[in-house]
DNA sequence: CGGCGTCTTGACATAAATCAACCAATGTGG
DNA sequence: CCACATTGGTTGATTTATGTCAAGACGCCG
């Protein structure tokens, strides 16, 4: 069907602005989606993941950049051939909607994490959301999360900085709640306290 | 066509997590859409004017609460007699999914603004978003901005307290970029500097 | 006119940012 | 094969933007 796309890691799929001219899947790797400021502050909209769908747009133009977190490959598709197919098969629209009904939601969700959580309550819900990620994936519990994106990327998830995301991360530690596995893999360890601390029942 | 629907200030329309039996269109008045965190946090996702569709959700069931800021007019239609009229008319498939990709894009930006906007960058969004929306509308310069919502909606908004709202307020008018015609009512006086304060290249 | 809720303003507290070392892993060239 | 540079991460000291707490002003409705 699409063209195979290979991206090393730091290499950018497209940037914000450029016309869209293409959509694209996630068969392999990870890539981080942001945004900037125009004096270069930025913020992280979203991870993706293999399986995952790129291609909502308004106006035939990318709202946000592209860049790969490590070696991942896509199968992309001609914007025009992908609108053909979307025309002559209607459940598909429906589904694209749905789509875009849910990551509006998770939209929804990240802006109460922006605008109303603590540092600690913003990593607890990060992991969490990572590990039922993974676990509607496979379809069971999951204790290892892999973090493939940088602390910095974090912190522009987040709305935090690099420095903060570490020492949260070294108090969810030191309380037990998880336990850094390698640098890019955590494993929950207190799942039920992490729950807590994520809705600011418990202060960690 | 769908039933009309009085709500009274303060009155609410649903709840989140209520289960969405019907879809709306905002005829008159103002609506507010917020979330809640366990302990009461609030965070205000969007304001709803006059034309504005309130349909899209997840599940069957609303992704938050909708309030009337003031006396509003909606028109309701079951959700069953909706679905079945999207089904029937492919066009209207591909408006609804315009339409969620268009508030996805909308939510990201938002995201920006909350994880990486100062007090003052998001005031200053703020009134220019509320500024450009008006602007659609009409199709035309605009210069007074209604503000059906409280300081603590704006706040809520805004990820601020509002305290911190009316101290930013008081800040931009002492520098003329804009002007308090009444407690619900801004004009603006200085358009090109709001737009340098929003993008982060003005300090005020 | 009086009381109540919202808004504003001020004094002070604090969570997170900033600034600055230091450390650990990784890669490079002698 | 080992100094050494480089990069990302951690930790500490200090600053700061915004939050919190408190008091007063304003405006609105009964």
């Amino acid at each position: 069907m699409g063209n195979q796309l290979r991206l090393g890691a730091g290499q950018p799929l497209f940037h914000e602005g450029d016309p869209a001219m293409s959509v694209f899947t996630l068969t392999s790797g990870a890539i981080k989606l942001y945004k900037l400021l125009p004096d270069g502050r930025r913020q992280v909209t979203g991870f993706m993941q293999p399986g995952d769908f790129l291609g909502i747009s308004v106006d035939d133009e990318h709202a946000f950049t592209a860049e790969a977190l490590e070696h991942s490959q896509l199968c992309s598709f001609p914007r025009s051939r992908f609108d053909n197919f979307v025309e002559e098969n209607v459940e598909v629209e429906r589904e694209l909607y749905r789509l875009a009904a849910h990551e509006l939601a998770a939209a929804q969700q990240q802006m109460v994490l922006l605008g109303r959580k603590t540092a600690t309550e913003r990593l607890a819900s990060f992991f969490l959301a990572l590990a039922e990620r993974a676990e509607r994936a496979i379809d069971g519990e999951i204790r290892f999360i892999r973090l493939p994106m940088s602390r910095s990327d974090i912190a522009d998830y987040l709305g935090l900085t690099k420095e903060t995301v570490s020492r949260v991360l070294a108090l969810l530690k030191r309380q037990r709640l998880i336990r850094l596995d390698a640098i890019d893999r955590i494993e929950i360890l207190d799942r039920a306290s992490l729950e807590q601390v994520a809705a600011g029942d418990l202060d960690a």
